[in-house]
DNA sequence: CACAAAGTACGAAATTTTTCGTTGACAACC
DNA sequence: GGTTGTCAACGAAAAATTTCGTACTTTGTG
């Protein structure tokens, strides 16, 4: 029931992963996929996706038996609230830095590259 | 002591910042400029550099009677850990999305637009 | 030599986050 | 209708992080 959009700890973000690739899912689902990745257990997933609902990061659809739970905030939303918050924290609020260090730390496929450079002329209408 | 670069915690990263911003500094020094920001007790920012020494974050010259603290991990380095790391948490190890969410969620300069490009060129050479 | 000022060390409380055991409800199956 | 399986609710333990009080040391000053 809060109003804000608080930022997820490193668990709840775990589970929106999660529910970003599957879409609305059930406990057991999320716990499923959840599995693939580290040990975990069953009620362990359940009280943090109720404690996300009470957060509001989740909204929940308690008309089945299985209760169906589904992101409440949109997926690009909440990542560039992330990056956001990151630019602040540790570049000091320059994009350019982030963005730097974000290509100089994975290889880029070219077509991602390409991509990049669509988007930074949309930006700046490709100008010089 | 311990060998590896572990990711550092939300308070951690306010005390990097704070180096990377004075340098090489006391805890007096830290605990001042980080007092700008927020209410924070001095013993509080001395435990913390204390830890962060332990675990390898920083290092300490004992030499004068008030330590001086400096980073131990250049910089780039640490920053292009923490992008990383967000990448794959929240992106799926997607350089481009996150570039774009880095992109959308503040403006960029156009100084700062170029200087994405130019580093786009030098990693695939500008061909196409 | 007191005494005050400024520092470090360190234990432990407080807080936040993560984990899971247990209980009770409901359903499916024999 | 008893037994078994699945689920939500919930409290509380466990772990990780943050905070700070207290004690002790060193340094400077009268």
């Amino acid at each position: 029931m809060s109003p804000q959009n608080p930022r997820p700890t490193e668990s709840e973000l775990e589970i929106l992963s999660v529910l970003w690739e599957l879409g609305p899912a059930t406990v057991r689902q999320v716990h499923t996929e959840l599995s693939k990745q580290r040990d975990v257990g069953y009620t362990t997933v359940l009280k943090l996706m109720q404690i996300m609902t009470d957060k509001g990061l989740l909204k929940r659809d308690e008309s089945q038996r299985s209760h169906i739970y589904q992101v409440k905030q949109k997926q690009t939303s909440t990542q560039r609230q992330l990056v956001k918050d990151l630019m602040i924290r540790a570049f000091g609020g320059s994009t350019e830095k982030l963005v730097m260090q974000a290509l100089a730390s994975k290889k880029a496929k070219p077509e991602e590259i390409a991509e990049i450079r669509r988007m930074l002329d949309e930006i700046d209408g490709g100008k010089e």
